[in-house]
DNA sequence: GTTCCATATCATTCTCCGCTGATGTGTTTC
DNA sequence: GAAACACATCAGCGGAGAATGATATGGAAC
């Protein structure tokens, strides 16, 4: 009853585990840093001047995307080179982009995590 | 040039597509009742035992993942009855699981500071 | 040393969204 | 009809986290 337990708690982390990955996936800035990362690896400011994010909110989410596992750095003198860990989170990407174009079209009608839109309902 | 605004908007939205997609994944309470669904259709009640979550809650997170598109509902006389809407999103659990295996070694194996990469020759 | 540049962190504000308890809608059974 | 059941919706609270401006750290050039 004890192995019920434990798997149980096996069973919630290893889902709190994959609500952490795609929280981390789930932001318009985190997946514009990563979409310029798959091009190749790149220094900071230059994440900053694609993205149009301003540097410490871009800092920040390099630090998420980071400790996520998502992201890996490397110091180059004054500069901290970022790139995608794995090609497998580039390959993921892409077959979220197909996927949703045959299944999904739905997604876009969700009204539940609009960005700013004034809505005067909810 | 409304070309380039055309398309840039088409990226825009394109990005913000993906991040509600993952949004809609990024959530434990959604996450068990997709597992849940991902062994059959299942009846509003029964998620509910499943998942040890309120009703208004489930309710909730299907209406959610219905209009993502994640689910399809039917009636079926007092019930309505939950599935997932395509195999694709199944796989697609199934694929991240795999993937967070796979990055979370990765992250274990080669953190914190490591010199020994010999790259940046520039 | 000092100065400048690249990046990280901090403190704050503010919006979003998940949970809950109560109530509403729809369906079946009597 | 009324009652019981299955589910949906609503109002409100509370926590999480994203963006911002200011500041701190760390490295390079002088």
């Amino acid at each position: 009853m004890e192995q019920i337990a434990a798997d149980r708690n096996a069973v919630a982390t290893a889902t709190e585990r994959r609500a952490k990955f795609f929280r981390g996936l789930a932001d318009q800035s985190r997946l514009a840093i990563l979409d310029a990362l798959c091009a190749g690896p790149l220094v900071v400011h230059e994440i900053v001047g694609r993205t149009a994010l301003t540097q410490p909110n871009v800092s920040n989410h390099l630090r998420c995307l980071s400790e996520c596992g998502l992201v890996t750095s490397m110091r180059d003198g004054r500069f901290v080179r970022y790139r995608i860990s794995s090609p497998r989170i580039a390959d993921l990407l892409h077959d979220v982009e197909a996927l949703l174009d045959a299944v999904a079209t739905g997604v876009e009608a969700c009204r539940n995590y609009e960005p700013d839109e004034d809505e005067f309902h909810r």
